[in-house]
DNA sequence: TCGACACTTGCAGTTTTTTGCAAGAAAAAG
DNA sequence: CTTTTTCTTGCAAAAAACTGCAAGTGTCGA
């Protein structure tokens, strides 16, 4: 076999898998562990792969680590957003969750729209700041370094001297079966305080954390009035979710 | 699993979820805890993620504000933030006011200092949330677009319920006979009730606002218990300030 | 055809990287 | 303040990478 027909090979095995073991390939090719370890690192050095210790990826496959830079799903998340936002009403009273799907939603809000808004997170109070229409009210507290939220008791009191028309939450793992949950306790306590102080509770969620848990329990499917994924409203995934007294957007 | 395909991973569930225990990482992803603290320092190392104690949260979160370009006067400003800087003591309570000078004074906050922090500026608390030691808590309400901080009868009640060892506040104009005065009354309000809470008041000041003054007055000169200015406390300019029951620095 | 030459390949020994473990330090929780 | 959890550090075993070397292969010109 000639050194270059093995190298292909060893190209489209990547790009087909993504990531290749350095011992399969050399298996697959019945050639010894070394010869394939040169040829990758000549590849490599040809940047038509990238080596890694134990094997070979895909250069596509890491430049989506490249992207984290940014936000992580942003077109998702856009979409999302956008379907967030054709909900609102002039004078209408919401509230923001924090979370990158909902600063995505606070960045397109129509620089015309009157609203007031209610937040507690630190980066969309300074979105929603630049926005003249907006009426922009923080509900405060202990900032919470991870989140850039306040949080507990004396916001959750605070939340419930409160009522708004339309609350956007996100949530860290939803469910149809088990509702939304998080990992954290305390971010239970303070989305079921929005919840409580909400007419309706809007859920905005990429399609990746469907079905997906963790330990404590916002609340159940039914307490949500409105769900929007990046997702068509038909599409199969949201199967689960149907007739729960749900919309789905 | 190749160790890149590994850090993919929990990138992808950083990202997802916002934030992330090491110890359900290492149960999803099969390997020791070790290993995944070992992978998210170096994804930390590489901005890909932060590190907190414990787990690992995205970056969506926490981009803390570069400092816009051109602040005016910034030497003198850093100056006087150095000095407000020296006079905290580990435990303290206390208030920072809105404004480039207090920012730059929270921008140079010791890392290893403990403290407890209130304000009410959307700016401040961005810089003070990226520090990990410092307990911080946002007074909330109506938030001011121009100036980026509360504002109104429902952030001066909030100020009423606490009480600082230290208040660091900047003001648009001060006079050694009229006192601390703003063009806005509004603003003059909030000093006050923040005046009226805190032990002890400290002036920040660049010298080019002494002797200066307008319309609506925050308090006397005898109501501060420290002013700070860039100059040397025995700088002539500072003639007027003295024997007014206020230390100079 | 022969031999010089460059290139490739596999092997063995050494070095580096990765990984899990354990003990003490540090940090959070109660 | 005490208890529990997490972090750090050093260590050792295993896996992988690198290095030098020798054997094999093919090319080219005499």
């Amino acid at each position: 076999m000639l050194k270059e027909e093995r190298q292909q090979l060893i190209i489209n095995e990547v790009d087909l898998h993504n990531r290749v073991l350095l011992t399969d390939l050399a298996e697959k090719l019945d050639v010894s562990v070394d010869t394939v370890r040169r040829d990758v690192k000549e590849l490599d050095a040809g940047s038509k792969l990238r080596k890694v210790h134990g094997g070979a990826v895909s250069l596509g496959y890491t430049h989506t680590a490249a992207r984290s830079s940014n936000i992580y799903a942003l077109n998702e998340k856009m979409a999302i957003a956008e379907k967030a936002v054709s909900m609102l009403k002039e004078g209408a009273v919401i509230f923001i969750d924090g979370g990158t799907t909902c600063l995505e939603m606070a960045r397109m809000i129509p620089p015309k729209l009157k609203l007031t808004c209610f937040t507690f997170s630190l980066p969309v109070a300074l979105q929603l700041a630049g926005m003249p229409h907006v009426d922009l009210i923080f509900i405060g507290g202990r900032i919470s370094p991870e989140s850039m939220i306040s949080n507990g008791a004396y916001t959750i009191q605070r939340l419930a001297e409160v009522r708004f028309d339309y609350a956007f939450l996100g949530t860290g793992y939803v469910d149809a079966l088990h509702g939304l949950t998080e990992f954290d306790w305390d971010v239970v306590q303070l989305k079921k305080a929005v919840i409580r102080a909400s007419k309706k509770a809007v859920l905005l969620c990429i399609s990746e954390k469907l079905n997906s848990q963790h330990r404590f329990k916002t609340c159940d499917i039914h307490e949500i009035n409105t769900m929007i994924t990046e997702l068509s409203p038909e599409n199969n995934l949201l199967n689960l979710f149907r007739n729960q007294d749900l919309r789905l957007m």
